[in-house]
RNA sequence: CGGGGUGUAGCGCAGCCCGGUUAGCGCGCUUCGUUCGGGACGAAGAGGCCGAGAGUUCAAAUCUCUCCACCCCGACCA
């Protein structure tokens, strides 16, 4: 008896408050799909969400989220609340208007300049991102060492005034991201907490079925520790980066590096020689009017730098990285013009060369010490050759400054590298101490002395994870969806639902799947045709169709068809459920 | 912020150069009928401040100026 009353007692209060429903009719829901692709859309994703009445844009950058998009990113959510909890996160929901004084303290109303949204009539801010407030808590409440650590998190809207919101839900003005922050005591700790996310980060992207892969984001050289970006491959990206589908290694081309060979130093010393080339400009016409090969030639550049006029010396074809040269030089650069090219070498681009040139010289590492080079002579239609740098030109600094070109080595493990545009969906970052010592957020240690706390921060774009699946997932009819995000497993259609067999069987379907537990919409819609159910289940992408209609039902059966595959099969009422199941299993 | 482009019905567009009936077309929507396994057909409808403002003119979607919005390329991007 008294079992009884504890099992009824435990099934009163273990049931949900709420769960998400499963079954739908198409009749009575707001799925507006669209046959022509709106004329401001220019990716797959983009144009998808919008034809499969998934989002609409109310302005630039800013986008409603639709019943079925907003089903999608519910499922996303889950995803990552199941992965941040694994990890000990703790879920928050943190106000997105902000007092400005708390961003004055750690100088970012300054920092992220026209990026933050101001309150006109009050001094707040539209938060970009967490970080202030969270350690405005953490200062509040983690007084102890026994307090730590501690993982928080958040899936929250954030704002940021972006000069050019483009891509659809990629760039936005208003987002959702996932913002998760660490506090410990130790820097060890700190990597502990870092590897945690990084794990369940990997988790997220897999559970999404997305193909992406990680960049280390602070250094070049594998060891960049303190950062890592999660990204995608995709020509809507905004990162260009080097990847090595071999061994993994990826970083941004500003900072990328390859193997590439130096030019070995000639045993033979050559005279310098003017040579005359009329007419020869690239280092292609060079070649072929000489005979030689890219590799004997050095190309120049002329770049200003504060005012003072910098040569920049590449082998063959190799194209200046501005990155890399504003990191060397220090900041504000810029190409010379043409007119300032001929006053201060007395030629023009094609002409140009190291010898005699008067000002700073730094060239690519490729070329150091180099000797029997070709270059120009500083004078129109004429080019040096047997040109030593060692010799003949003074003071030249050597640096890397070459971008790296798709198909060369690796410089890690020396297979080829790929270079592509990328969109990043995640950020795991060392913040160190910047923010706990801005807003004074100390913990006492074992001994009683106050230390700051050591964080971490953490971001995922939960709309970008959408696109990026969408984008990775899609062929000419429409959206492809695995299992997991799709916004219902099973699309049923009634091909006629005026003749009384069809509606029977699909309305007996609908409920025998709903009750299931099968996650279901019903195209039920009277006086659509049959051609334009195919091609709205095509374009929404449930995994499985199941496709009711007069013929088969005369030897009581049904069609299924796999959206992924085309894969058609008909199968038994009976047996309708089972095989259902069985597909997701 | 620089360069380019576009704003005409819910969506996609024509008309604009060269001003002049009641501003059109396709899709979608409403009603009726016929169709019903790959975006059907016929008939009848509803729906517009031609992005906003100012100007030129007897007359402006159309010409001029200003502004705004949106898209694309670039710059920027914690």
């Amino acid at each position: 008896m008294i079992n009884l009353a504890k099992s009824i007692f435990l099934t009163i209060i273990s049931k949900p408050v709420y769960s998400e429903k499963i079954a739908m009719r198409f009749s009575k829901s707001f799925i507006p799909t669209l046959k022509e692709v709106p004329s401001d859309a220019v990716i797959q994703s983009h144009i998808l969400m919008l034809r499969a009445g998934m989002i609409r844009m109310v302005s630039a950058g800013i986008y409603s989220f639709l019943p079925l998009g907003y089903k999608v990113i519910k499922k996303i959510c889950g995803i990552i609340r199941r992965e941040m909890d694994a990890i000990g996160g703790q879920e928050f929901h943190l106000p997105a208007l902000n007092p400005r004084e708390i961003w004055e303290e750690t100088k970012r109303v300054e920092a992220f300049g026209d990026t933050m949204f101001h309150i006109k009539n009050r001094d707040y801010i539209l938060a970009p991102t967490h970080e202030e407030i969270m350690t405005f808590h953490a200062k509040n409440v983690l007084k102890s060492y026994k307090d730590l650590p501690q993982i928080w998190y958040q899936i929250q809207t954030k704002f940021r005034n972006e000069p050019r919101p483009r891509s659809g839900v990629i760039r936005g003005r208003q987002f959702l991201m996932k913002d998760a922050y660490s506090f410990d005591s130790t820097w060890g700790n700190l990597d502990h907490s870092y590897k945690l996310h990084d794990k369940a980060y990997r988790k997220i992207f897999d559970g999404c079925s997305l193909n992406y892969f990680i960049v280390g984001a602070s250094s070049g050289a594998m060891g960049g520790t303190g950062s890592e970006e999660f990204m995608v491959k995709s020509d809507a990206g905004e990162d260009t980066v080097a990847h090595c589908t071999h061994c993994g290694y990826a970083a941004n081309v500003e900072v990328a590096e390859s193997k590439s060979e130096a030019k070995k130093r000639d045993s033979t010393k050559g005279e310098l020689k003017e040579i005359y080339t009329p007419n020869v400009k690239s280092i292609d016409e060079l070649c072929a009017f000489l005979k030689i090969d890219e590799s004997q030639c050095a190309k120049s550049r002329i770049y200003i730098f504060n005012n003072e006029p910098v040569l920049i010396l590449m082998l063959g074809n190799d194209e200046v990285n501005e990155s890399k040269l504003i990191k060397v030089l220090g900041g504000n650069v810029r190409p010379g013009r043409p007119d300032e090219l001929k006053d201060l070498t007395g030629a023009d681009a094609g002409s140009i060369g190291p010898v005699g040139f008067k000002d700073k010289i730094i060239a690519d590492l490729r070329l150091k010490d180099a000797n029997n080079m070709y270059s120009g002579a500083n004078k129109n239609d004429y080019h040096f050759g047997g040109i030593d740098f060692l010799r003949d030109v003074k003071n030249i600094e050597y640096y890397d400054l070459r971008i790296v070109q798709p198909g060369e080595q690796c410089i890690v493990c020396g297979n080829k590298l790929e270079v592509f545009t990328a969109i990043e969906l995640g950020h795991i970052f060392k913040l160190g101490t910047k923010y706990s010592e801005a807003l004074g957020a100390n913990y006492l240690d074992e001994n009683g002395e106050a230390h700051p706390i050591i964080m971490g921060s953490y971001g995922i774009g939960v709309e970008r994870i959408l696109a990026c699946y969408i984008e990775q997932h899609h062929d000419e009819n429409g959206i492809v969806w695995e299992n997991i995000l799709a916004p219902f497993k099973v699309h049923l259609i009634a091909l006629n639902m005026r003749k009384e067999e069809v509606e029977a069987a699909s309305e007996k379907i609908y409920n025998d799947l709903s009750s299931a537990g099968v996650e279901v919409l019903f195209d039920d819609r009277l006086d659509a045709q049959a051609g334009f159910k195919f091609n709205d289940a095509d374009l929404l992408g449930m995994p499985l169709q199941v496709i009711v209609g007069e013929k088969k039902l005369k030897e009581n059966k049904v069609e299924i068809k796999v959206r992924k595959t085309g894969k058609r099969e008909d199968v038994k009422l009976d047996e309708i459920i089972e095989k259902v199941k069985s597909f997701f299993s």
